[in-house]
DNA sequence: CTCCAGGCGCCTT
DNA sequence: AAGGCGCATGGA
């Protein structure tokens, strides 16, 4: 491998580890000191260096590091982003752990996906049912690594899984979430569904076109509302979530389901959606 | 073994 | 509107 595909992504303050493995995104590998992955079709190897981030480009021809610098969203004033936020001790503490982590800026149809196999399922789970899925029915990439010795697969298609069938679907292990995922390829598919065309509506008329779709509620919607599209104020609330809210800021009494929403609601602040990603990480790293 | 996981859809009140 | 339940699978 020569040092000439390598390419240098100046980001200040990036938690590239952190934000790999953060519950957004759940294709990425760690191998050595790097990060197997692909991006829109890229496959790539990624690695934390001061300012910023490296790439590898591991296909046959140049990668596209414009779309991986998206992807990553190399180019976010963090610091900005979390100044926005409340300024109590568990969002203070929430930043102290989760220094440099990023949303990240993912393909639509792979994040609504995964996130329609993530219902009741642990990280772990959801990364080994969505690694199955991208086997059987992605497109095998073509790495040129000596390093690389195992094959690397493309998320498959919205038409491809939509030419299947549920009993495909189920051997990929995803249960009773199969039906759900099969009928959103469909409804994708046929174009019943814009998925970019969601792009540039307003959250409540986006958010109300993807909870249209089986096996899609508020929170599903949220994560790609936020993670594919970036929509800052989509909040996803799922157990830990909950959870955090609840132990960190309603210590003494629980509250109600209402009284919750309406405090997430108002409580976080115009970057909301980062404020809870920082919220979940916390919740995980402070775990272990 | 039991418990529960980045929920949703559907059926009761 | 709000609450309860089943769903399929496998880590912890």
């Amino acid at each position: 491998m020569s040092k000439l595909s390598e390419k240098f992504l100046a980001a200040r303050n990036y938690d590239l580890a952190g934000t790999l493995t953060s519950g957004q995104a759940f294709r990425w590998r760690a191998v050595g000191q790097e990060w197997l992955g692909v991006v829109r079709g890229n496959p790539v190897l990624l690695r934390q260096e001061a300012g910023g981030v490296v790439g590898r480009g591991l296909g046959g021809g140049p990668a596209d590091w414009q779309v991986v610098a998206d992807y990553l969203q190399v180019s976010v004033e963090i610091d900005a982003v979390t100044e926005t936020f409340p300024k109590d001790g568990v969002m203070e503490r929430a930043v102290e752990a989760c220094r440099g982590l990023r949303l990240l800026r993912q393909e639509p149809w792979e994040c609504l996906a995964s996130f329609i196999l993530s219902s009741t399922k642990q990280i772990v789970q959801i990364q080994q049912i969505v690694r199955a899925l991208c086997e059987c029915y992605g497109e095998r990439i073509v790495v040129q690594s000596e390093v690389i010795k195992e094959p690397l697969y493309s998320f498959p298609s919205a038409e491809r899984l939509a030419g299947l069938d549920e009993a495909a679907l189920r051997s990929c292990k995803m249960g009773f979430r199969a039906p759900y995922l099969l009928e959103t390829a469909r409804r994708v598919a046929s174009g019943a569904v814009d998925l970019e065309g969601i792009r540039h509506l307003k959250t409540a008329e986006a958010r109300e076109v993807l909870v249209s779709l089986p096996g899609v509620g508020e929170k599903i919607a949220n994560c790609v509302l936020l993670f594919a599209y970036g929509f800052q104020d989509a909040f996803p609330v799922d157990v830990w979530v909950k959870r955090a809210v609840t132990e960190l800021y309603f210590p003494k009494r629980k509250p109600t389901e209402k009284r919750l929403r309406r405090f997430i609601e108002t409580h976080f602040g115009p970057n909301a959606g980062y404020a809870q990603q920082y919220l979940f990480h916390y919740m995980r790293v402070r775990k272990r």
